[in-house]
DNA sequence: AGATTTATGTACTTGACGGTAAATAACCCT
DNA sequence: AGGGTTATTTACCGTCAAGTACATAAATCT
């Protein structure tokens, strides 16, 4: 038995699965952003009525949130993953071959939702923008990290200037974005990531 | 006496400026998005009633599109004086470092409207986003064939590829637009050009 | 001066928006 | 079987969206 809220054991269960139905407003909210999607998109891709939406998952913004956790939290994610690889080069490498995969799979919308949910934006959709620039700066903090541990560790000179490089690399995966969004094929956006290395200090 | 439709000789004057009340709406979609600004915020800021804006741009979809042509008409626009510079390699400098200082430009929105204008968005923004990818493809395609001339002129390698530099090219100055939203400022964006530029190739 | 033309201000229409009240349905527990 | 609890359905609320009708104001033309 879960200590916190999980499934109630009593009352009506509920008809359709969180998870997945949170997964298609994820989609809605990654193809037409925060302002530009509607209850109504939402409800009609989820399968539910607009008190089921309401009951499950709080209100539009909430729902939003929990869905941009959902999309960081994706096996497919290659973030994460990325900066567990044993060179600061070899990170860079798979942060950037993987969004070139990633960002242009036609298996959903293209880009990043953490980009593109919320960038300019109307004034009540103000919390969200903030949060996704918040997870956008934690991205390139966390990339920052792994890089001065690559200089403690020598697989980058000690002249590199870290919190540039992660910025370097944080400004070409938000490009990458908006070229998935202009139609960038993954073997384009593969060729931009090749570029983008040659710039990248090695051992 | 001009050919095509300018100011009616008769008539009741206009009471506001046109150009300004033009700018006064390109900064509210720059900041708000498409679908993020409503009539009430253009109204507003351009200090002027639903039907002069009405009978003077036609509708929002129109008024969004001439706002655009505005900003790229802008004289401070870099875009195109960049291309003019004699060499790739300039070309490529002057482009990177006029970005930098525009996109964090505090006398107006941070970033592009260009790229943030209608990224994700409603289908009623369907046709204005059609018309930003439009400008940005336009855009990687004139880095393209100034890339072009310039390997026949010689002040790039004749195995440098151009179309993949300006696509590269094109995914950084986007990136910066995302990195001015995130509050990066003139000499951030700038040391990102200095690393953009290692990877491009000189004569 | 008066007719004509164009712009402005106010008030309005129609529909969609985010969000909710209330009744009903489906489950568990005793 | 019946009460307690939770989810679903339908219908609705108030607000604000984009866009417009109409009367009035300010200019030119004859």
């Amino acid at each position: 038995m879960p200590v916190v809220s999980c499934a109630p054991t009593v009352g009506r269960p509920r008809a359709f699965d969180m998870d997945t139905a949170l997964g298609k407003a994820l989609e809605v909210f990654w193809r037409k952003g925060y302002d530009g999607t509607s209850l109504s998109d939402l409800t009609d891709a989820m399968g539910i009525n607009k008190p089921s939406l309401y009951a499950a998952f709080g209100n539009k913004e909430q729902l939003f949130l929990k869905a941009i956790e959902l999309y960081e939290s994706r096996p497919c994610s290659f973030f994460l993953p990325a900066l567990e690889k044993p060179t600061a080069y070899e990170v860079a490498e798979h942060m950037l071959f993987g969004a070139a995969m990633n960002m242009a799979d036609s298996n959903h919308p293209q880009g990043c939702v953490v980009i593109q949910g919320a960038l300019s934006c109307s004034e009540a959709a103000a919390t969200v923008k903030e949060a996704l620039i918040n997870r956008r700066l934690e991205g390139e903090q966390k990339m920052r990290n792994r890089f001065e541990r690559a200089k403690a560790e020598g697989d980058l000179p000690a002249t590199a200037d870290a919190e540039t490089l992660a910025r370097y690399l944080g400004t070409v995966l938000q490009g990458m974005a908006i070229q998935a969004n202009n139609g960038a094929s993954c073997e384009q956006l593969r060729q931009v990531a090749e570029m983008t290395l040659q710039a990248f200090p090695r051992a």
